[in-house]
DNA sequence: CCGATAGTGAACAACGTGTTCGTTTTCTGT
DNA sequence: ACAGAAAACGAACACGTTGTTCACTATCGG
């Protein structure tokens, strides 16, 4: 094809863009990164810039549309195939929790205390997406104890209190045992707020 | 004194400016408020707000501490006498709650959307002094299941998520409900990670 | 080697920030 | 009532960031 080479370049224009966003925002944190920053660290005109992205935000989005892609994919199938359905596992946890691992550093740039109020934001979507797509199979209707909403966003919280903890604290400990943690705290709620949904196995308390 | 009246009119200067940035958060949220705007609508010359504070970052925090102060006195103090010592009741959040619904519109001015991180985490930190003054006292020491901090953390992201629904719905339902919603999600979780610490009474579970 | 497509960077206007400083208002002590 | 101190005022300034424009250069396919 005819475009295909003008492409690469767009896209490696846009990757060198992205990477030096990331780059700034685990120096200095999203908020104050400024434009300028960004085109010097990518060693990319002004205009160009302009020419892909709207402003900051839109290429900060491009990021995230990236990463939400990948952790629907890798992070949101294997739960529901590893466990029968109508049994309440929230397989995400440690699936997540190894991916955050194996990328601390971008996380650390994600969940920081200085990265802006967007990008907390997006990231409590696409962990919310993980969720609602586990808890709704287990809620077909009824009433609950707790409004479903309700539920996602107080496991969504609790996931993500306890992954800044984590990273905040250096990784003390392993994926494992966050996992652990976190079930810990948040299953018995969640059976509790859904009645007719299964008891989590007494085998995870132990060890 | 000599000075009364003077402090009077500082008084009521940098409570214009506090005022004014309220409700231009109301608006268009923090992070897009300018100090134009906030001396405009106070009608506050340029140099006057300088005067008082270093920027719109100190002018926030100036009310943050106003918040907590009242926060820490009026629901801090009523929990801990209301029940006996070694009782897990989470006595913060129905007090809060109450004062949340009397002050909806400036609630929603600091967990909105559009509110900027450092309001988030002024707030938060307010609230998990709350909760670590309760949970301390239940957990002296031994091996827990999970560290104190994280349960700290834990419990005001829980606590927060459902006050940021409960506001973001306007509100479809009593304090009380949200004060048994959380009660129900959390209690149990706590109680599991805190293992010496009594359980909740089970007449909460019932209306 | 031509032409299309992508990237460049200087210049610009508009706006927000934080400072300075001379002026005006407001209140207090006598 | 009046002098003087304390506080507020607001114009002007230097500076940095944003987003746009435009004439240019570089790269690649045919």
């Amino acid at each position: 094809m005819a475009a295909r080479a003008e492409d690469r370049r767009v896209q490696r224009t846009r990757t060198l863009l992205l990477d030096a966003l990331m780059e700034l925002m685990l120096e200095k944190g999203y908020e104050t990164v400024t434009i300028q920053d960004i085109i010097d660290r990518a060693n990319v005109g002004r205009s160009t810039f302009y020419a892909h992205f709207l402003d900051k935000e839109a290429l900060l989005l491009s990021g995230f549309e990236q990463l939400r892609l990948f952790l629907t994919e890798h992070v949101g199938a294997a739960p529901v195939a590893a466990n029968g359905p109508n049994r309440l596992t929230l397989g995400f946890s440690l699936a997540m929790l190894h991916h955050v691992q194996s990328h601390h550093m971008t996380y650390r740039a994600i969940v920081g205390k200085q990265s802006g109020a967007i990008v907390h934001q997006q990231f409590q979507r696409i962990v919310a997406d993980l969720v609602k797509r586990e808890l709704s199979a287990l809620a077909p209707s009824g009433a609950l104890a707790v409004p479903l909403d309700v539920v996602v966003q107080y496991t969504v919280s609790a996931f993500l209190a306890l992954m800044t903890w984590w990273l905040d604290q250096k990784m003390p400990c392993s994926a494992e045992e966050m996992d652990r943690m976190f079930r810990t705290l948040t299953l018995p709620g969640i059976a509790a707020a859904l009645p007719q949904g299964d008891w989590p196995s007494r085998e995870r308390r132990e060890t």
